[in-house]
DNA sequence: AGTTTATGCAACTTAAAGGTTGCACATAGG
DNA sequence: CCTATGTGCAACCTTTAAGTTGCATAAACT
């Protein structure tokens, strides 16, 4: 499972920069900068992490860096849940069938 | 959004030992460090960040602590996702609209 | 050409995360 | 009772993450 997705989610700022690009992409790092009460080499540190776990794009124009929301990796972190979420209720059942066969003693 | 249910996710030893759970929960963190190359006390301070998320349970049995997987908040990072998704979808389409009305000129 | 304004690179500080060791305490079992 | 085994607390080390500052470079604009 891609690791990198989810260190990336970890941060509540960096969760904040997706929604925001979701909403308002394509933005470079000294606009998002402005926005927020960090530096923009803060900013920049946390896009590079976004931007390693393919969660945004980057797009040059003149000397400029646009940043753009890509929310493919997502998929994996929905994927991940859905497994253990099945693998959870598939045991749950099989559980219960246990209970109702074997009528505990303890 | 709940924060700590995402910094639990960051760590792959901690989803691995989220699967670990959902398929023979429950163990004590005795037998989960058996299985894993850290000590009992590393173990435990994941236990500690899984639990202060809500992602496991703590249930005394005897002199022994056994931990079970409780997946709920699990849904709160599927709900964030599917927001998130669903903010830039509509952008898309928006997108989509504003372009096939106003043929480009640039 | 000269001045803004944006990005790029790198060193540095601070705080937190991951992991260890050591020992104290409690309970199960011969 | 005594010993083995499991848990609890706390200090400690080391690495990484978050954020800053400072300066260099490159492209726009007048």
């Amino acid at each position: 499972m891609d690791a990198p997705v989810f260190v990336a989610l970890a941060d509540p700022l960096r969760r904040d920069l997706l929604v925001n690009l979701a909403e308002h992409s394509p933005k470079t790092a000294t606009q998002l900068a402005a926005e927020y009460p960090i530096t923009r080499q803060g900013i920049l540190k946390h896009l590079n992490v976004l931007e390693d776990a393919g969660l945004v794009a980057v797009q040059q124009h003149g000397r400029e860096k646009r940043y753009s929301l890509t929310p493919e990796p997502l998929k994996d972190v929905d994927a991940w849940i859905k497994q253990i979420s099945a693998q959870w209720d598939e045991r749950l059942l099989r559980l219960k069938a246990f209970i109702e066969n074997e009528p505990a003693d303890e």
